[in-house]
DNA sequence: CTCCGTATCT
DNA sequence: GAGATACGGA
């Protein structure tokens, strides 16, 4: 109750904020108290500035904003913001009846938060917790943090710390360093004045639309139509360069920048050649298919991602954070299972891990399972025990038939064109995202559906979990045979495939990044149908994502090729 | 002058 | 590590 900021409060956050009002000014402080609680904010009111400071000294932890009037016979305003800046850090908000500009600046300079003129306005009060919240957030970068950082960003799309997330985005927490108490630290003004150019955050829809300019410039009508056919070896149209302006153009995010864009594509090219290296050093053991192999070793089935594609579009639920996308099977319903796909673009994961192929063994996978999704689970459904099946994307394989086509690429210099070889032939090769993606799908649990996820990876045996990106590879087969792609491994999952963006739509070229593409652009629309109705569901849905979204850079650690994971999850 | 790629900074 | 910024070159 009284331990600060992370108090159990969290929940009703930002009701019960405990504030205490400090004004010489008797009447003041009954309206003031009025107007907080009305709030539903926790009031406790002084009128002598020394009064309040001991009492702030008493318990520290009593309080978590001040607001106090500049004016007081006692002690002056400013003083009093100093002392409790100095000795407990709270966030304080000055307020008087005049507006002197340099007034206001030196109570900012002093450390206000904030400075309010008399007569003070509901909804300046009623927003008070945000400079309690900033605080917190930068202070506060575990897991409890995540949920009020959510709540936070749903104030606002620039956040506090400077990112701008794009529209409708719920992207991932970004864990910056925090601007070092930026509330009493600097000298500056806190609210305004330290404008920095907001960063972008290259969340998976943002990244997905860079990719997909990036494949249209590159992907033009010269190769289209012949591209499955063509000789392996495809020449990198030049008169396509890729180049940022083109991008930022193709993506059509109005306030995206040039800069933002080669800034991306830098690091994306960067992610290239790195995966090249990699594959360089790797393919010898790790059995990377050259080009002209036909199957690659462990043809990854492209099952998992194969099914995902067909079956759900429609009737899912999307919603996705930041790196991550989980999609919410709503069809589920009425099937038996809810699936939750979240897609996570983490970083390339370790060689090492990368190396390892091999099939998962169940239980050493159920056990192991990194960070139990428990969390995440939870929120699914209370009465459900659930299972989960994680298809980790292991960056590493997909990647490393990246890479093969980077040798390509890079041997032809300068293209980054997305376009890879693949042991069967042309794939269309998204870019790369720097990051791995995750597939989470939610069963339930064995106990209720025997013949569930485990079960069934029990029976399917030696499953060639294809990872996520190993698509491509899949995907000619995919444009080959559109229908025919349950392919063994998986097949136990037809029957309860969770995801399937229509998407796939046995588009030739479809590669992971189109599945991506139209994953997320799924996910956008169905978020949006989302949003309006079931908002706890959704509430709680991106509460779990956040909370999972941490989770899942643990599982980031864990990653291994192929590595399909199932956890039971109990509630 | 615009745009790009790279290096470097934050 | 991810994105921003600086800067030289085309």
């Amino acid at each position: 109750m009284e331990n600060g900021f992370s108090s159990p409060r969290t929940d009703i956050f930002p009701a019960g904020l405990r504030v205490l009002v400090v004004d010489d000014d008797l009447t003041w402080l009954k309206i003031l108290e009025k107007m907080l609680k009305k709030c539903s904010y926790e009031v406790t009111t002084c009128c002598l500035a020394r009064d309040a400071l001991d009492m702030l000294r008493e318990r520290k932890d009593r309080f978590d904003i001040v607001v106090s009037d500049v004016n007081m016979p006692d002690m002056d305003g400013f003083k009093l913001l100093e002392q409790v800046g100095l000795e407990m850090d709270l966030p304080v908000i000055m307020m008087s009846v005049d507006g002197e500009t340099s007034r206001v600046m030196k109570g900012v300079q002093h450390g206000a938060c904030d400075y309010l003129l008399k007569p003070v306005r509901m909804k300046e009060l009623r927003n008070i917790w945000q400079h309690v919240f900033r605080k917190k957030i930068h202070e506060v970068k575990d897991i409890e943090g995540i949920e009020d950082i959510q709540m936070m960003r749903n104030e606002s799309d620039e956040f506090d710390d400077g990112y701008l997330l794009s529209g409708g985005d719920m992207s991932s927490v970004k864990k910056r360093k925090d601007l070092e108490n930026r509330e009493h630290d600097d000298q500056e003004f806190c609210d305004h004045s330290g404008v920095k150019k907001a960063r972008v955050l290259w969340s998976v829809d943002l990244h997905q639309k860079f990719v997909n300019a990036v494949n249209q410039i590159g992907f033009d009508s010269e190769y289209q139509s012949s591209f499955l056919f063509n000789s392996l070896i495809r020449r990198f149209s030049t008169k396509n360069e890729v180049g940022p302006k083109k991008i930022l153009d193709l993506m059509n995010v109005p306030w995206l920048t040039r800069e933002n864009v080669a800034s991306h594509l830098q690091k994306y090219r960067l992610y290239w050649s790195r995966l090249q290296k990699q594959n360089e050093s790797v393919t010898s053991f790790a059995g990377t298919p050259d080009f002209s192999s036909k199957d690659p070793p462990g043809s990854f089935g492209l099952q998992s991602s194969i099914n995902m594609h067909q079956n759900n579009a429609v009737n899912s639920n999307f919603g996705y954070s930041g790196n991550k996308i989980l999609v919410e099977d709503v069809g589920p319903r009425i099937h038996e299972g809810d699936l939750e796909g979240i897609v996570s673009f983490l970083p390339v994961a370790e060689p090492k891990k990368a190396l390892r192929g091999h099939v998962p063994d169940p239980q050493k996978t159920s056990s192991s399972s990194p960070m139990g999704l428990t969390h995440y689970l939870k929120s699914m459904g209370p009465d459900v025990n659930y299972a989960s099946f994680k298809a980790t994307v292991p960056n590493q394989h997909p990647w490393s038939g990246e890479a093969s086509a980077m040798q390509f690429k890079q041997q032809l210099k300068q293209e980054h064109e997305p376009y890879l070889l693949l042991g069967d032939g042309y794939t269309h090769l998204p870019l790369p995202i720097p990051n791995h993606i995750q597939v989470h799908h939610l069963m339930p649990a064995p106990s209720i559906y025997p013949r569930t996820s485990i079960t069934e990876r029990d029976e399917s045996g030696p499953i060639e979990v294809q990872p996520f990106c190993t698509e491509y590879r899949s995907n000619h087969i995919t444009s080959l045979s559109p229908v025919g792609r349950t392919i063994g491994s998986f097949s136990v999952e037809a029957d309860r495939q969770i995801i399937y963006p229509q998407a796939l739509e046995a588009i030739s070229t479809i590669t992971c990044c189109d599945f991506n593409q139209n994953f997320v652009n799924n996910l956008e629309s169905d978020q949006q149908n989302l949003i309006p109705g079931s908002e706890s569901a959704l509430a709680s849905l991106q509460e779990d994502l956040q909370l999972f979204l941490l989770q899942g850079y643990g599982y980031a650690e864990n990653i291994e090729l192929q590595n399909i994971e199932f956890s039971d999850c109990e509630d």
